[in-house]
DNA sequence: TCCAGTTACATAACATGATATATAACTTGT
DNA sequence: ACAAGTTATATATCATGTTATGTAACTGGA
């Protein structure tokens, strides 16, 4: 077999490893987001859904801090999910340079099928794929992988007992 | 301020996350490698770089494996650096499909810069962005995230002795 | 009031990851 | 020896992140 020169180098690679399991969970959250829930929606846009169901309509700079992400990144993903209808922006009143985001109905429902599905079961996925790790970083990190090679996260649901969103979270700031 | 809902909700968007912190170190990495190797080799690019020179000449699909990468993002990478005057392909006599990926004296010369400034600067600045960590996985990316924001590698590189490459490192697996 | 600076968003261009697929070369079974 | 299957790579396209920059709207001081 061939070494994992990322994995083998540590520190000095860490932004390639965490960038790499990052997408290793968001293919594998696609995946049981198609099977469990029944829904194509792309794995990033699940928290911008989060972000204003939590914190009510939000600006684009807003929801960019929110997300710590990019204006621009978010202006992108904003206007895709409109396309598809689950958001529509209101252009605001005192400032005219703003638009305020917020869900639209279909959105709405969108987030409560997804808090009875995939958030869940996504939720306790992970975290079972995490169960055992300990230690440091670069320790766990190399658990993780493992653990989501060996036994994807797609398998790690079937396994799941049904389970409350809203008792899997902390609650939200909301802000003022 | 603005609730960070990405770390907020946990599990449930560990992917985002993951992503997220390994492109603001990859970002910072970039800096790091203007300010004090004095290269703007992409930051994606220094683990081939240390593939190459650890084990060697590889085929396309051998680096792909070694670096965790799909083979069309290798290809693409390779031809790049072909481009910049670091890798040469030479094809294969036993299997004319195959072309092995080899470092040129340019590359190899940078490879030796890096190992003297750059792979070590980063390797020390990381592992001091992470040497107060511990305890569960999302606790330990929380404290790197706001290590990272309280002071990004640039600076931690300041502080930092001089140290030899290949004191950091474990050997590597020599393949057969 | 109006100019200068700032802010919010959009747009453009690029980087880097992925998947799907085409093509050429190799391998295998008959 | 050759058809069928497999493998290695290249190419095309898409997704999603970035930075840089343009434009319109706001704000504040002379």
């Amino acid at each position: 077999m061939s070494e994992d020169v990322v994995r083998a180098l540590g520190y000095a690679t860490l932004g390639s490893r965490l960038k790499r399991i990052g997408e290793i969970l968001q293919a594998q959250t696609q995946t049981v987001a198609a099977e469990l829930a029944g829904t194509d929606l792309p794995t990033p846009h699940n928290p911008v859904l989060a972000a204003l169901d939590r914190q009510g309509p939000l600006s684009i700079g807003d929801l960019a801090k929110t997300l710590g992400q990019s204006q621009p990144g978010v202006t992108r993903t904003i206007n895709k999910m409109k396309s598809d209808g689950l958001v529509e922006s209101v252009p605001s009143q005192q400032d005219r340079r703003v638009t305020t985001i917020g869900l639209t109905d279909k959105g709405v429902a969108l987030v409560a099928h997804l808090k009875e599905t995939l958030w869940p079961a996504i939720t306790l996925a992970v975290a079972d794929a995490c169960n055992s790790l300990e230690g440091p970083l670069l320790d766990q990190l190399a658990g993780l992988e493992d653990a989501l090679c060996t036994s994807p996260l797609s398998v790690r649901c079937k396994d799941m007992p049904l389970q409350n969103w809203n008792s899997l979270q902390s609650p939200p700031e909301i802000e003022r």
